[in-house]
Parts: structure tokens; sequence; C-alpha cells
DNA sequence: TTCCAAATTGTGAACGTTAACATTGGTTCT
DNA sequence: AGAACCAATGTTAACGTTCACAATTTGGAA
């Protein structure tokens, strides 16, 4: 920068208003700072500016499992709007949830980098625990956590996807919907759960047991062996694509014909899902969407503004082929 | 740090001595110090250091299109073998790789962000392309691309997954085997290629025409198309496994089933590819290996040390039940 | 004791930027 | 004409580290 401004012939403050497109510099004077920026390929270092300034207009991002789609896709939303905004993003994933003073341990590591905030994706109860322990002024937001968590959370509402699959499945006539859900530390499995839970109790219709997979395929199949004891059983629920995927194959298996003789809804709308062996009735949630609402979130939360506590984003259901009417 | 030193009793300088493990510090002094920094729960300014050392502890990784599964499980290594070599990791991901200036712009800016090195998940030519015009003293490594790049390489190698893929098939009967490949700009579409050419002449049997797909299960489908207008098909190896899966789709339908008609073997192995209708023989690519061996590389030239121009992970043939004896 | 080397500690100046305030010169107003 | 302002620019001091030395203390050997 010195250079610069020696090769303008100003001091190096002018250079600095002119990299900040301060009003106050003479038009002539802001050409040639620009032509000896050109000619110097100068850059300005960001560490430098960090330092003083106290801001990195960097994010850092804590991931849990960045394998699995919905946590992939959050990230990826998450850069998206955080690249549109200025900001870099700097990534830590968790090999394990299972201490909570990972997060906590993750969060700070982020924070003593230099991050201006953090959004957690957090989608064990163990991690939304963690947050609990995190002082209130620092800027960390979370995704996919729940109600009682005392950051600001961005969410896709769980809740509305599992219910409306939910209700799609008894407008098709059957009388009942069974619930092939996550794991029991997942906060979206209870979501889904609850919505499942509510829909059909709004509906009159009797509540089956819960089965919980772990999000795998392999579960899903694993998990078809005690629904097919059942013989009434007309509609499956089921708490995500990869489970539904197992589920699908296990059934054919059986001999189960879908969805002649078992209609099956998944949740996420993973890219595959419209590829399945029938095309998957699912829940799709916008990461996009998701992504920007957070950063909006966190941004206003590192400002200091006014900011509303909980934003939440509407999930859609996508009817494909493995739902039908009920056999009469 | 100047309040940690004053509470100790001593000189900024004691206290960063202390921090960085100096020997030449009396054992009692540091004690005190150390005290001190738990006392006043001092964390070292990263910015700082950085701005005085010129090195941040934080890679870059450019990656094109992180919902497709190789490239987020290759960031996903990187990150993990970042971590345990002490590094922070940025992220950029690019929604287009269109123009080259895309790339470039992306290291660029990661550069001025202050990263001590970047990653590039290059799966597209012109991607490797545009890093012809990165000067040779920015610490930057490819990771997929192919065998012309002017800067270090950390791949997978393609070749001999596609040719093992290849072999399998032919070694179980097949008269020859027919080939679904990815976007021709893919670098790794290309090695797939000549991997299953090579293995074919190799092996003295007919080379059918490449069929070219975009990786996603809609394509596999749609070209189940063409393929099924040939009638002496009984082997195909597909350029990875969500296209497997479309085609496995079309199959089906056609009536021709798996493996007992046609056998088929994927790329990749995700997870998911166990649990397909039948589970998918296919090509595991080890990415923990590749992300360790990609930072391995890019520290090295970091330091500027010598290191291999390129660096190679075996692939994993995974037999399943998608393949199986020809038909006579 | 006396002195030298090694071990320990301290000092001042960087690193490259922004913030706060000071200076200059030219207008405008009275 | 003089004061008072405004626009444009410059000066100095931070920010929180590390680096290269300088200074002090310590422990033996002479």
């Amino acid at each position: 920068m010195a250079d610069v401004a020696r090769l303008a012939g100003v001091s190096h403050q002018t250079v600095s208003r002119v990299l900040h497109d301060n009003p106050n510099v003479r038009g002539e004077t802001r050409e040639r700072v620009l032509a000896a920026i050109r000619q110097l390929n100068y850059r300005p270092n960001s560490m430098a500016r960090a330092l003083v300034t106290g801001r990195s207009k960097t994010i850092g991002v804590v991931s849990s499992d960045t394998t699995f789609y919905g946590p992939a896709s959050t990230l990826f939303g998450i850069e998206r709007a955080a690249y549109d905004a200025g900001y870099a993003v700097s990534v830590s994933s968790l090999r394990s949830v299972s201490s909570r003073n990972v997060v906590l341990d993750a969060i700070q590591q982020l924070l003593d980098q230099g991050v201006d905030g953090v959004a957690v994706i957090a989608p064990l109860r163990s991690g939304v625990d963690a947050l609990r322990h995190v002082s209130p002024d620092v800027p960390v937001v979370a995704l996919e956590a729940g109600q009682n968590a005392t950051v600001p959370v961005a969410t896709v509402d769980q809740r509305a996807g599992a219910a409306a699959a939910t209700r799609h499945l008894l407008s098709l006539g059957h009388k009942t919907v069974w619930h092939l859900a996550g794991p029991a530390d997942w906060q979206e499995a209870e979501e889904r759960i609850l919505g499942w839970k509510t829909a059909l109790e709004a509906a009159g219709a009797p509540v089956p047991p819960v089965l919980r997979g772990d999000w795998t395929a392999r579960s899903g199949y694993e998990l078809g062996e005690a629904l097919l004891d059942n013989d009434n059983l007309t509609a499956v629920f089921v708490g995500n694509d990869q489970m539904a995927l197992g589920l699908l194959r296990r059934l054919r298996e059986a001999g189960r014909e879908v969805p002649r003789d078992i209609s099956l809804v998944g949740f996420d709308d993973i890219p595959e899902a419209a590829y399945f062996t029938p095309p998957l009735t699912t829940v799709r949630q916008d990461f996009s969407e998701l992504g920007r609402r957070c950063l909006k979130l966190l941004l206003s939360k590192v400002e200091g503004e006014e900011h509303p506590g909980r934003v939440v984003v509407a999930p859609e259901l996508v009817v494909r082929e493995s739902t039908g009417a009920a056999r009469c």
C-alpha cells in the first residue's frame, strides 16, 4: 500500500480512501491511485484489515456430518448466500457429536480463528444442548435445532412437512400411516414424528408405534422386517429418502408392490428420489432459502441489530408414484 | 497479551514464548504465565499472528459442485485431514465452472483472504485448463485433474478402477461391455472411458460406442433407451452410481432383469448403492485417503519442500449382486 | 572470588491496514 | 477584506502478534 501511495504521489490514507470509495477524493487523484494499484497489481491484505477493524468478513460453519444429504446441502446453501453477501466461509466438520464439548470447542476454534459469526448445523439434540452453554453475546445461530434453543434458529418446518405427507396418505384412503423415524437424538426425527402424530390424531386415525432407523438405507431395509409382520399395513411415512430406498428394497423382496400394496412417502427429495423404483413421493426442503435466511439472521446478530429469534422455511410435498389409493 | 504479561509480571515476549513452548523459559515462570492466561481466559489473536508471520494456518478449497457425491466427499476428506494437521479450511464453491476466470478468481479471492494454499477440486476440463494460468509459485494443488496439469495433482486412479470394473464383467463371460459415460468435459469421465477401452482392447473384445450421460439418475434413465435398442447387450459399466440407478429403473420398466439378463457396474459406491435393487457392484474411491494425500502435497508445496508432482490413490472394486455370469 | 558462557528475560521495531485528528487551500458569506 | 466553512489530503497512533536483538541473571570453572 505504501508503494502504491508513493507511485501515485499521495499518502497511504488516500489510497485507503480510494479503496473504500470515500467520496472526498478528487476524481483525478482517484484515477492516479487506481492506475498505481493496477500497475503494481496491489491486493489489500485482509489480515491487516481484520486486525484493525475487528471484522474479518468471514463466517464459520460447524457441521456434524457433511456426507449426509441434509447437512451437505445446508452447508452449500449457506456458502452461496455468504458469497453473495461478500463473506467467506470457514468450515469445521465434526467427526462425532458425542460429547457436548465437541460442538463448543469447534465454535470456539472458529471464533479464535477470527470469524465474525458461526452457524451451527446441529441436527442432534446433544448439539442443541451444547448451544445452551454459549453466552448470548457471541454471534451464533443454529440450523435445524428445535424450539427450545437459546440461540436464534433457522429451520425448515419439519412438522408441517411430516403432517403434509401424512395427510396426503390419509386422503388417499389409508386407514392409518406407519412411521419409520430417524434416531431419537436427532431433532428433525422428533419433529417429524410430532407432525405425523398430530396429523393422525387430527384425522382420528390410530397411531401405530414408531419404528426407529438411523437414516441409512440399511436401517430402512432392516426395519422392513418389523413392518411386514403387520398385515393391515398399507401406508408408511419414512423419515428420509435413504431409508425409503432400503424399505423399498425389502418390500420388493417380500413380494409387496409399491404403490399397489403399500404406499410410501419419503423426506428430503434427494436428487435420486425421482429415479427410485417407483419414483418416490417425498417432502422437499429448500436449502438455498434456508441458507439465505440463516445468513441474514447471523449477520443481523453480528451487527447487533434487531432480529427474529427464529426463521422458518416451508417444505413442499412432491407427489410421485410411490403413493396410491388404498385397496378396499 | 499485554494484560497476561502484566498479571504474570513478565514481558509480552515471554508470554509469546510460553505460547510457543519455547524451551528457554524457567518452569516456574511458565506456570505463572499459564495461570495468568487461564485466569484472564486469554486467546491469541490469529489475525495478528498471521499478519506478522505471513502464515494463517488456513487452506482454501475451491469446489465446483458440492452437492455431487464425489466433490462433497473430497471436500470432507480434505477438511478432516486439514483439521488433523492443525489447519482451518475456507471453502469457495462455484455455481458454474463455465468460464475459466471463475476458477482463477476463486483462487485469487482465497489467496487475498490469506490462505496459505489452495486445493482445487477441478473435475472439469475447463477447470484444469484454468490452472494452467496460475503461476507455478502460488501454492495450488488440484484434485481429480488429468495428466497434463501444470500444478501438482492428487487423484484416484480412475483408469485402474474402470479397468477393474470392465475386467470383472469380462471374466464373468460377457462378450463385451458397454459404457455409459459422464459428460465429455469431465476429466474423470474421460479417464474412465480410457480405462474401460484399454481393458476391452487388452481382452480382444469389441469396443462399443460410448454413451454420454450427465451423472444424474435422469440421464441414466434416458440413455437406457439407446441401450435397449441393442439386443446383444449383456453388460454395462456405468460412469457413476446415480446413472446406474436410473438405468436400473429403465431396465426394469423394459422387463430386463439385473443381473439375469444384464449385468451392471457403477462407480463411486455411494452409501445407497448397497440398497439398490439389486445391490450395485461398483468401484469405491477412498476420499479420506485422497484428502490426506492432497493436504500433504499442498503443505509440502507451501513449505517449498520437495514433493511429487502427482499422487495417486487406488480404487477398489466392490462386488455385489448387480453382476452375474453371462447367459450362454 | 572472578569471570565467562549459557540460560533466561526484556526492548523496540516491524507486519499492513484503519481511525481520529490535523493541515492545507479554496469558496462563500458578511 | 476577513472570517468561516468545506473539500481534499496528510500525519500519527493504534490493532496484537513475532522477530531480532539487547540486557540481565544464573551456574560453574578457574
